[in-house]
DNA sequence: CCGGATGGGGTAGCATGCTACTTTGCGGGT
DNA sequence: ACCCGCAAAGTAGCATGCTACCCCATCCGG
């Protein structure tokens, strides 16, 4: 009858979600009890949460005295999108050497969701297009873990992102950064799609790290991706 | 006074261990009732467990019904070593631009551990050196969450890297697949630091997928990492 | 006035009861 | 003989009791 979620799903989500946007405080000591009252549950499901929340490294358990909110400092911010960059640079430049008419097809499908989105002023839409073309680019390697990691790491900035986008870009901003992406991809170029990736990850980060540090957009510095992009073979665009 | 482990956290363990090697076929059906049992605590921490292992992949809950091990099939140790190269390689370039001499010595103390370790047959400390050298060779990144990771891929062959080593290579053999790495990150060269890791990867690699496909070891075969090794910018080795 | 013991409040972590649901096998109707 | 429904067994998942433990404040001895 009630095609019920594991409230211990709902419940892992909810948190992420309310520490990444920063209700709970980040710092900030809870304990089971307090959470288990809040959501109106017992505390078994609010302890199973804390403790997966503890595997992705969300939150640190306090043997005995709660559970602390590490939030996301923009030292982490910036970690999150150094793996980002490893991964799904690679993943664009191979994706580049997919000829498959669908895929390319779908690329722009989402390409033009996005556009949808942005016509809307529709901030979910724009989100859900935006990680089904990441997803998709990946995908290119064929590799399920690799896809299904990065979605873990995207969950990490998401409600972060969301609340960014009114403040430093326009939807319309984001969008226009993923057409080189799809353009080289398109055209087989793998490097060119590599650097495009590269640019839009980059840029993506130093506004979020920016954001985090509590300075102003305009001090949004990008040296910190330079070993990186080096690594990837990927030339350093200069500030 | 017990400076105890918890429950939860030992499960999560031998279970992990006992679903690598073997010991709970794959693909097989348990219930929370019966590991309980088995393992003379409450349903509670097993159940913690479990969730945890199906976060990480390595089991799937049925309703109901209980979790099934998923184990790793060929194809799933193949992605896990995919990911791998797509970090460590990398890494391993990075590690070629640090000219801190503690770093290089601690590099040359893991490999002196590893060859008293061959020298004593002790697979274990050789284990646990091998695992330092590759962590700390990522590590030059300076990004916690990137090795954290590597540490979790790492968890998934580790007891059937154990198993297999008996079995296909002898420890010195593994160990001398270390040496290269070493010495051309001692030289600064990143190139052939990254060959050096995608060399060794790979060959570990094809023949635990080999193993996991029945096959001889001399059926070891490694055109599945290709792809990889082009996006990497690391020469392709003819078999 | 200061330091160390001590007791109380609060907590994670484990054990266990309980419910809803899924599967399976059996029996009765056709 | 075959199918359909139904009941019984078994399970995940949630609720809740209980214990050992940690932190902190207060109190007592110096």
């Amino acid at each position: 009858m009630t095609q019920y979620t594991k409230h211990s799903d709902v419940i892992f989500r909810e948190l992420r979600a309310a520490i990444l946007n920063g209700e709970l405080e980040k710092g900030s000591l809870h304990s089971i009890y307090e959470l288990a009252d809040r959501y109106q549950v017992s505390r078994t499901p609010v302890r199973e949460a804390v403790v997966r929340l503890a595997d992705t490294g969300i939150v640190t358990i306090e043997r005995n005295r709660g559970f602390r909110v590490r939030g996301l400092s923009a030292i982490e911010i910036q970690n999150v999108f150094e793996v980002r960059l490893l991964l799904e640079v690679p993943g664009a430049a191979q994706a580049a050497t997919v000829d498959d008419p669908e895929y390319i097809a779908a690329l722009d499908g989402f390409l033009a969701e996005m556009h949808e989105a942005v016509a809307r002023d529709d901030a979910e839409a724009f989100s859900a297009a935006d990680y089904a073309l990441h997803d998709r680019v990946l995908s290119a390697f064929g590799n399920p873990r690799l896809t299904e990691y990065m979605h873990t790491l995207r969950n990490f900035t998401k409600e972060m992102g969301a609340v960014t986008l009114g403040h430093t870009r326009t939807l319309r901003d984001v969008g226009l950064e993923h057409e080189p992406i799809v353009t080289a991809i398109k055209s087989g170029d793998s490097a060119a799609s590599a650097k495009a990736m590269a640019d839009h990850l980059v840029e993506t980060a130093s506004l979020l790290i920016a954001r985090a540090s509590g300075l102003d957009t305009e001090a949004a510095d990008s040296s910190w991706a330079e070993p990186y992009l080096r690594r990837l073979n990927v030339a350093v665009t200069e500030a």
